[in-house]
DNA sequence: AAGATTACCTGAAGGC
DNA sequence: TGCCTTCAGGTAATCT
């Protein structure tokens, strides 16, 4: 499941594979996947590719930039062979051979044009122009301070408040969950019930778990694949998440699994996260 | 108005 | 064996 590490690392791959090639052809297999409004640069070439929240943002010379939101099952990757992988709804022909397929079972992901004319930024800087008010803050680019003061003193418990965007953009079920672990946290605690202490233990783990799993290129439970079709490595890393019943790894007590937030789950230790 | 719930999607897995 | 139900969860829309 594509989370902020999988969207890094996806987009790190495409960006070695695609910049500096000119798009020459695109082929929409599936209308649904993209939205009415995208125009595909043809002729132009890519400037690079880069990622903000848990999207990948792929950006040509001209200014024109592609938004690939990979929903749960989104691939970008590189075509083999003359056959194409079941779901591929997009294919994007590059000079020198170099052809990208959007692979999705389920299609939940989706493509859309950017929203801000970017040729006269830098690609840091339109990102983060593009994307104000959609997302919140990078959790890698959060300071303690910013932190303290996105989501000190708030009433939405911990887990809702990391799965929704607005505030810090880029975690998920998996990483919510690993970094309340890690913090000693309780997964429905509210941060205006902890103490600074507590809180900043949230804000760094936050951080280093993110980092960690960037460096193992992201976790593959199932369809996440890099742009190369390599799994991620974090998966041995997990201490709670997919770990229901097993030892927790800090007081060997079984893990929890809630059935919580509707539709969905959270994993979680009693002892090393008490309700308090 | 914020918080909660549902729709979108398909493959895998489990129950009978 | 095979059919049916449930689950996976990112996101946006809808409901309360």
């Amino acid at each position: 499941m594509p989370e902020l590490p999988e969207a890094e690392t996806i987009a790190r791959g495409l960006d070695h594979l695609a910049r500096g090639r000119r798009l020459l052809k695109a082929r929409v297999l599936t209308a649904g996947i993209c939205e009415r409004r995208v125009k595909f640069p043809v002729g132009a070439r890519v400037r690079g590719a880069s990622r903000r929240a848990k999207k990948v943002l792929l950006t040509f010379e001209g200014g024109a930039t592609l938004l690939i939101s990979l929903g749960m099952t989104g691939q970008v990757l590189r075509r083999d062979g003359n056959g194409l992988p079941a779901h591929t709804h997009l294919i994007l022909t590059f000079d020198r051979g170099l052809e990208l397929l959007y692979v999705d079972p389920r299609r939940l992901g989706r493509l859309e044009p950017a929203r801000v004319a970017t040729t006269m930024l830098a690609p840091a800087e339109e990102v983060a122009v593009w994307c104000d008010g959609r997302f919140g803050a990078e959790p890698l680019d959060t300071t303690w301070p910013e932190f303290k003061r996105l989501v000190g003193g708030r009433r939405k418990v911990f887990k809702q408040l990391f799965l929704d965007q607005r505030p810090i953009a880029g975690l998920g079920n998996i990483y919510a969950d690993e970094v309340l672990f890690r913090a000693g946290v309780y997964p429905k605690a509210r941060p205006a019930d902890l103490n600074d202490e507590e809180l900043k233990r949230v804000w760094r783990e936050m951080r280093a778990v993110l980092r960690q799993a960037i460096r193992a290129c992201g976790t593959t439970f199932r369809d996440y694949r890099t742009a190369t079709g390599a799994a991620g490595g974090f998966v041995t890393r997990l201490y709670v998440y997919g770990r229901e019943g097993d030892p927790c790894r800090r007081c060997g007590k079984p893990i929890v699994r809630l059935n919580w937030p509707t539709g969905r789950s959270t994993h979680y230790c009693p002892t090393c996260q008490p309700e308090r």
